[in-house]
DNA sequence: GTTCATGCAAATCGTTTGCACAATG
DNA sequence: CATTGTGCAAACGATTTGCATGAAC
C-alpha cells in the first residue's frame, strides 16, 4: 500500500517542447483526456513521439501542480461491501481508504442544475488528508 | 469510451463456496480491499484458488449490488489542467467526465470531525448520472 | 560538457479470457 | 445431465522503465 507521491520532487525540470504542448493541450480542452488521447493528438506535431514521453511529462506536470490526476490515489480497483451511502476518506500518506461518519447528504445531488442537461442521480464525496497514524509520522 | 456495465445482468448465479467467502471477507473488514488482498487471504482456505476466480466473483457481486467498485467508471487515468477547485459529473452512459458549475463549497471539508483522528484538507465530489446525449438515447 | 529529456522497445502490473475439468442444481 | 463455476495459463491494455542518443543549460 504505497505509491502516493510523484516522480521525484527534486524540484527542477528542464523545459521541453513536448511538455509545453502537453500542458497547452490539457488547458485547451474541457474534456478530461487520457494519456492515449494526448499521445494521439501530439503525434501529428511530433511524428516520433513516444508514449513513454507522454507519461513522463504528465507525471512532471502533476508533480508541479499544473495538472491533476483524476483517480483515487490508487492504481488498482478497490471494493466495498458497505452498500449504504457513505463517504470515503483517502489518506495521502498511506493511500488507505477509510469510511467517514459524515452524514450522507442526499440534497447535495440536487445541486446539479438540470438546466445544464445533466441528470444527476447520486453523488460521492472523497475527503483527502492524513490519517491519524500518518499525521504522527510527520 | 465505453465499458460501463457489469458482466451480464442475466440475473441468475449459482452459489459457490469461493464467492460466499469473498463476500464474507469484504463484509468483515472496514478496509477497502483490492483483488490482490482478497486473493491472498483466501488462498489459505482454497490453496488452488486463482486470481481469475476472484475477479469473476467480484464482478458478480458488484452485478448483484452486494459490493461496490470504487473507481470512476474508467480503467485509465484522466487528467485535468483546471486546477481550480471544481466538481465532476461522470456520465454512466458514455463515461465522459464533465465539469459541473456547482459552486465549490469549502465548508464541506470541515464536516469530517477531527475527533475521528482524520485530518481532512480537501474534498472532491463526483456526481453520477446521464449526460444530455445519453439521456436522450434511452 | 554535463545533465536531463526523448524515442524505442521490452518489461511490468492489474485485470480479463479461452479452455478443459469440477461442482451445482 | 445440462449448465455454470474453477483453475490454469496465456492474452490484454495501460503504464513504466532501461538504455543509447539528442536537447537544454
Amino acid at each position: 500500500m504505497k505509491k502516493v507521491s510523484g516522480p521525484s520532487a527534486r524540484g527542477f525540470y528542464r523545459k521541453s517542447r513536448q511538455r509545453e504542448r502537453i500542458l497547452a493541450l490539457l488547458r485547451s480542452t474541457q474534456t478530461h483526456p487520457t494519456a492515449a488521447w494526448i499521445f494521439d493528438r501530439l503525434r501529428r506535431e511530433f511524428p516520433s513521439l513516444s508514449v513513454g514521453t507522454v507519461y513522463r511529462n504528465i507525471a512532471i506536470l502533476v508533480d508541479e501542480g499544473l495538472v491533476n490526476r483524476i483517480d483515487f490515489g490508487s492504481t488498482f480497483d478497490r471494493f466495498d461491501a458497505n452498500t449504504l451511502p457513505h463517504y470515503h476518506f483517502i489518506c495521502e500518506g498511506c493511500a488507505r481508504i477509510i469510511d467517514v461518519d459524515v452524514p450522507f447528504d442526499q440534497a447535495i445531488t440536487a445541486r446539479v442544475d438540470s438546466s445544464s442537461g445533466l441528470t444527476a442521480r447520486r453523488h460521492e464525496i472523497e475527503f483527502y488528508g492524513l490519517c491519524e497514524r500518518c499525521a504522527k509520522e510527520r
